[in-house]
RNA sequence: GGUGACGUACCCAAAUGGCUAAGGGAACGGUUUGCAAAACCGUCUUGUGCCGGUUCAAAUCCGGCCGUCACCU
């Protein structure tokens, strides 16, 4: 049965070089598409500040999920389960593999063990709890279903809200909420990172080809077009380069008023970002763990094995 | 060389005589079930440049020294 082909995850932090990667491998085969599991690369216009792979690479390889939503759209794990799925089985269909590839750790945990079943968010119901407090919202969680609240931090108010939006919604205690299987067998999640030393090293060179190929210019651009509170606006580059040309300083901090403030900046964020990533993925199951460079050998010959000729 | 300002933790920064010297950032660790490059939580338990003086009591007042910055010659 073609569906029961394994099918690749190759995650890890940015700047890593996952996407680079994983053209190269695919390259040699043919019969390979690439499916993106970043949640920044599916939405169109924003190309510099998200290192997406550029046209020459995807001519190389064909891509799927990228540039897929207007940025102003919001577009979600459950969106992104289902895209793949349907993906996967296009793909199988005319007889060809995918490899999955990208860092959301979010949108592989879905991915891989589903989400509950629980409607989508509703902006009207959200509405309605924003004028209360933390304190209010966990209260009345509380006492609608106190084993759901007790799981979430008292001020953690996006979570207060989405379960009494759940609540609401179906009347159901989100904490009895059954989950919506996913077959996880096919998939073989591969985690790849390499030395801070090296890594650091790339996230900085990496952000400095972003500002020489007109990153501010591309920002600038969306501005005039989206209203600065969309996501992929708030996300890392995005947001120091705002802030850069709102000349809004951090708090607790001194930044130069300059590129060099500003480049400074998204270096810090893209760090957390990776130290965030390395946390999600160390309490994820994992069928492999390499280090690129140094482990690509083994890397490239476990490729072979599963997406190999007699495969 | 002169004048003035300033010197509080890894960094920024409150507190100008008196309870155990705020707060923030960074860092480190963690949570994560339809916004996730988001959101949230925990840990950073003696550090007021140096020396001396005044006082019951000094980061805080006085003197000197060292250092930084600004301006002047």
């Amino acid at each position: 049965m073609v569906s029961e082909k394994n099918i690749v995850i190759l995650s890890g932090p940015t700047a890593t070089g996952k996407s680079s990667l994983a053209i190269e491998l695919c390259k040699k085969y043919k019969n390979i598409e690439i499916i993106n599991a970043d949640s920044l690369l599916v939405y169109r216009e924003f190309n510099i500040g998200t290192a997406k792979p550029n046209l020459k690479q995807l001519g190389e390889v064909k891509h799927h999920l990228i540039d897929i939503v207007e940025p102003s759209v919001s577009f979600t794990a459950a969106d992104f389960v289902s895209r793949v799925n349907h993906t996967i089985k296009e793909l199988n269909s005319i007889n060809l593999r995918a490899l999955i590839v990208g860092g959301s750790g979010f949108y592989l945990k879905a991915l891989l063990y589903g989400l509950w079943q629980a409607p989508p968010g509703n902006l009207e119901i959200r509405k309605k709890f924003e004028p209360l407090t933390n304190s209010e919202l966990y209260k009345q969680l509380l006492h609608l279903d106190s084993k759901k609240a007790l799981q979430i931090k008292q001020n953690d108010r996006y979570r207060l809200i989405r379960a009494l939006e759940i609540l609401e919604l179906t009347g159901q205690k989100p904490s009895q909420l059954k989950p919506k299987l996913q077959n996880n067998s096919q998939f073989k999640l591969w985690i790849i990172d390499r030395p801070d030393k090296d890594l650091f090293y790339h996230i900085e060179k990496r952000i400095d080809t972003m500002l020489q190929s007109g990153f501010i210019e591309e920002v600038i651009s969306l501005r005039k077009t989206y209203p600065p509170t969309i996501f992929p606006l708030q996300s890392i580059g995005y947001k120091q380069v705002c802030d850069y040309l709102d000349k809004k300083k951090p708090k607790g901090r001194k930044v130069p008023d300059d590129i060099y403030g500003l480049k400074s900046e998204i270096i810090l964020a893209t760090r957390q970002l990776v130290k965030k990533q390395r946390t999600w993925f160390k309490s994820q199951k994992k069928d492999f763990c390499f280090e690129l460079d140094r482990d690509l050998p083994e890397l490239e010959k476990e490729f072979e094995n599963i997406y190999g000729t007699s495969a």
